[in-house]
DNA sequence: GTCTATACGGAGATAGAC
DNA sequence: GTCTATCTCCGTATAGAC
């Protein structure tokens, strides 16, 4: 079925386009991994660059999704904005091998200066989007925009570095900074740490 | 003469790989830059892996160049790490068109799973370092190199964001908090924001 | 829809003349 | 030291049988 293997062609370069980038995954690795030949390939993708629309696209996707499940999921701006920080301690082991996975691909595509550099920028700025909207739901809409930029900033910066460095208590020291940050701007009581 | 052409392929390396990216640049790429023609090449370096190390060599060495000046060239530990976070203002061109240059070469190697992975992480390292002998000098001993990740992932983080977002004015607010957190770390007064 | 076979270019790398 | 010529491999992409 043709919607099937699109799915499955996709769903594999996605996976190897974040942890050996790009430019480094062949239309091999990835019929390899999806256990099709490379000729057949081509009946669902024409080039490589319909194949990174499509990974892009998925990402899009997967991304709306786990931001509408943290909007759904907790109740309050603060817990919500929380989910968003603690994914950098659920994904520890895989950012520390391969780095943040929008953060690197907009990089990647950056410098080949590459046609899908916007839609991956836009993965970036749904982050940006959403976490603006969570500060105006808790009252800082002057600031939202500012705030949630630099929330995203470092999320970012602790993927970099603790992929540079392999660090994982940094990771944990500094999404508990974020915590701590984000209770001062929002003017909540801090409670003990931890939780 | 044997020296002024390794040096140049180095140099010229440098640039292209910072711009597109170490996979993406072809010995053609180089040769071309240089004006030397593609066999000759094989005379000063014998794989492109050896370019690689001799550009991570360069990198590292104008860094250490780049941090002894911050350090002989400011009075105060806290003017020192200003000169640090500034470093993001004068750069802010080819920040948001090409990203952090250790920041992104070690994001590269680290999927590309290379052998001179080791090196590039040793330049983040030696900001990480330095910055933390800073807050060492400041009298912030114990928590020195908390502080100096946080500081360097921060930067970190900027740059990944600018060039994604092409915000120029993201980076001005970003180094602002910077210096604003910095003044609160060292418990020094605040003084009219600027300058 | 999936396969095998193949075209074609560009990559890294080598040999040998000058 | 620098060049031209060339090798080999692997990349994307195509053609056509099943």
């Amino acid at each position: 079925m043709i919607l099937q293997t699109r799915a499955a062609i996709a769903a594999k370069a996605d996976d190897l386009f974040y942890r050996q980038g790009y430019e480094r995954t062949s239309f091999a690795d990835i019929a390899a991994a999806v256990k099709i030949s490379r000729g057949n390939f081509y009946y669902h993708f024409k080039t490589k660059d319909e194949i990174l629309d499509a990974v892009i696209e998925l990402r899009a996707e997967r991304t709306r999704a786990m931001l509408d499940g943290w909007a759904a999921g907790a109740k309050t701006p603060r817990s919500r904005i929380v989910a968003f920080v603690r994914m950098l301690i659920d994904n520890r082991a895989k950012i520390m091998l391969y780095g943040c996975p929008v953060g690197t691909l907009c990089g990647e595509l950056a410098k080949l200066d590459h046609a899908a550099q916007k839609g991956a920028n836009k993965i970036m700025a749904q982050f940006a989007d959403w976490l603006t909207a969570r500060f105006v739901e808790a009252g800082k809409r002057r600031k939202a925009s500012e705030l949630a930029r630099h929330l995203l900033a470092r999320a970012q910066g602790v993927s970099a570095l603790a992929n540079a460095l392999h660090d994982e208590n940094f990771i944990r020291r500094e999404v508990a900074a974020m915590e701590k940050w984000l209770d001062g701007e929002l003017g909540v009581k801090r409670r003990k740490a931890k939780g």
